[in-house]
DNA sequence: CTTTAATGTTAGTTTAAACTTACGTAAGTG
DNA sequence: CACTTACGTAAGTTTAAACTAACATTAAAG
């Protein structure tokens, strides 16, 4: 999951997913969409993309295309909850500590 | 806020988050937590957290208790958000990609 | 006001990973 | 079956960032 995130966190990577957000592209045309990263780069991007599920592929003939599997996004959706969501547990564990450092 | 995925998608740094999730600890104790890594090195990993607002402090004398700052995750959840919601326009795009690839 | 405890900072080294160049492959086309 | 198109892969270089070792800082305690 881990894995994940660090696909997720390289600046090429997430432009990527975020072209690929609401559409589908072959390889070629999304490396079309960036200026100064040539193809073969766009390729080793989207394979580490694929391997990690945030990325599906459609063969047509020579084209691939790609598009983001909504369904890879859980594992990292589900950690982060965990971050989102204020646990009464460690409310309570900071009022504790907060207490006990006043001694 | 690519930033702030890339503070999170260290091991280290994911760990120092994982550890103070439900609990608040001083930077000597969370060192004592990882075997492999200096204080130092802790220091920094901190300083990077806190920059991009993922942690919060709270001075008790010589001591600086570290505690998760939910509020930073929420740029960062409502990005993925975007990708876990299907969107409507998105599987629109799908279909007619689709149909224009067997022409 | 020196001393200690807890932590931060800086410079320099090591390590990982992003990138480029060159080559390989697979599916159509004449 | 040569040729092209679209793409992937591998080797080697470059770049970024994680780490270590040594020094600096800040707040309390004697």
């Amino acid at each position: 999951m881990i894995q994940q995130i660090q696909a997720i966190s390289d600046p090429t990577r997430f432009a990527i997913l975020s072209l690929l957000k609401d559409q589908e592209l072959p390889a070629g045309e999304i490396a079309e969409n960036f200026e100064n990263i040539t193809r073969p780069a766009v390729s080793q991007h989207i394979r580490v993309l694929k391997d990690q599920h945030l990325l599906q592929e459609r063969r047509e003939g020579t084209r691939r295309y790609y598009s983001v599997n909504t369904k890879g996004f859980s594992d990292i959706r589900a950690f982060l909850e965990e971050f989102w969501t204020p646990k009464l547990q460690k409310l309570k564990t900071l009022a504790e500590a907060e207490e006990r450092t006043k001694k």
